[in-house]
DNA sequence: ATAAAAAGCAACTAAATAGTTGCATATTAA
DNA sequence: TTAATATGCAACTATTTAGTTGCTTTTTAT
């Protein structure tokens, strides 16, 4: 796909694969492909896809044990957004001020 | 689209779309779409379809004046993105440990 | 009054995405 | 050893997305 950050950012900005994702940080353990899916009312081949994103961005590690694929969350590509948002948080309440006084002085 | 978080996820997955609301953040003043289209290689249609996306997620506010509209940047739906990431900041550095002590275990 | 500038709208293409179905393979259990 | 379970792979469809071209409308400048 593309750079890191940009790959993470598409890969949460599926309601679904953050379902899964937050359902994975929660799990007491790794769970196996078909424990994910069973709690996702679609097939678990649409699932798989959604975990093989979130594995491409580094957000889901697979571990493979018989015939079962556990999966483990891991959140450290999130500190990237977490830094990318970050950048802009000064901003947060100022865009508003400044069109309030960008229009006071207009008019 | 959908719930306000995902549309801007979405919007900031893309990334000269980051680039666009990078500019407007960075800028002295508003730019008309003329402005903020040259500094892109594409067409103008183009960037202003990226404005509509920014603007359909509350990250880019326009403002009209004349024959001109003059585009804002406003940082606040990144507070919702924010408090999302911020929810798994713990699990920054667990994840592989996680499956350290997993395999320590099983092994 | 005419021309140039800023922008919108609509139709189109190409590529990516979400999701499906069907089948094959490997592992485990009876 | 036979059957069930867990998964992968491939092909396919439908929708969305990124981007284009061409044309029209509105506003400003000459």
């Amino acid at each position: 796909m593309q750079d890191n950050i940009t790959k993470t950012l598409k890969a949460i900005a599926d309601p679904t694969r953050r379902e899964i994702f937050h359902a994975l940080v929660m799990a007491a353990s790794a769970l196996s492909i078909t424990q994910i899916a069973g709690q996702f009312e679609m097939t678990r081949q649409g699932v798989t896809k959604h975990i093989k994103t979130l594995e491409g961005a580094g957000l889901v590690k697979i571990n493979a044990e018989g015939r079962e694929r556990f999966c483990f969350a891991d959140a450290k590509p999130l500190e990237k957004v977490n830094q990318w948002v970050k950048f802009y948080e000064s901003f947060w309440d100022s865009a508003l001020d400044d069109l309030g006084s960008y229009l006071d002085q207009k008019y």
